[in-house]
DNA sequence: CCTTACGTTTACGTTAACGTCAATAGAGGA
DNA sequence: TCCTCTATTGACGTTAACGTAAACGTAAGG
């Protein structure tokens, strides 16, 4: 298992990467990808000067970037990263500790999919109000903020 | 309809609130309210020199705060809020934005609710994994990392 | 009257997550 | 050989979202 959340791995991970390909496949600068290096959340291996990323890179990126979007601080995926790593030597204290960071993030994206839904609900709203007023508009008639 | 989201306001939304009241409520400090009062986020109005918000503050205040959770900068937050604002003077061409941002805003919560799936699956695998290693450590066994 | 609590403005400090050069280097093609 | 592409390592700049004083005002209570 050589990474979040297994799948598989087939006989050949051995596919490569440059740093250019990443950073266009997910849309991202270089600068970024030599920050999440930086960040220990990537670890390409060299070949000479120039950065290799294997697809246990490419895997991470793709979480880094969900995270991302999440609104999660690079430190967060960090630490999640570095707890799923140390979950391999199966010491107990790290497996508890692990699993009750695991239920707080968990935690925390229920609330995010509440937040979401919450959002929507209010996005449609708005959207109904504003469709309505917008047809009014186009009837010729004067909009009557609801009665 | 003062505020976003209609919800048929009582005749008296007249309670107030100071800035420590709220910011204990919401667990946000006082600099933060102000800073969004200066991002034209609320507008309390003064009495002599302090700040006293309405009912409209205090659900503006909540709906920024959830944005937060959701990773939004306080300037997107605007711009919803602006733009709701704005629906209000049914021009047709700022509905037509308004719809435009809101379909946006929409895909952008629904990507986010995609994250999040994925991530409460991964979160979930790498609980099974940890448990399981937790049991056999616990049944004095060595753990057998996934057959 | 003095203290305490709460609030105000002004302003500098801080952290994260990059952006943006600049100077340099190797690899490959015309 | 020269050029272009891609990459590298600094290193400084920038923006957002506050934190953190400092210096001051005001109203209530003992």
């Amino acid at each position: 298992m050589s990474d979040i959340v297994p799948g598989s791995m087939s006989d050949k991970d051995s596919k490569t990467y440059s740093i250019g390909e990443l950073a266009n496949e997910f849309d991202v600068t270089s600068r970024a990808l030599r920050l999440y290096e930086e960040s220990d959340l990537l670890t390409p291996r060299r070949e000479g000067t120039k950065r290799i990323y294997a697809e246990r890179d490419r895997v991470r990126l793709r979480l880094i970037l969900r995270a991302k979007r999440l609104g999660w601080s690079l430190a967060e995926v960090k630490e999640i990263f570095d707890l799923y790593d140390s979950s391999n030597q199966g010491e107990e204290a790290q497996l508890i500790l692990l699993l009750a960071k695991l239920d707080e993030r968990r935690q925390f994206l229920q609330m995010q999919q509440k937040d979401i839904e919450f959002s929507l609900e209010d996005l449609e709203n708005i959207e109904a109000n504003a469709q309505l007023a917008l047809e009014n508009i186009r009837a010729g008639k004067k909009q009557v903020k609801t009665g």
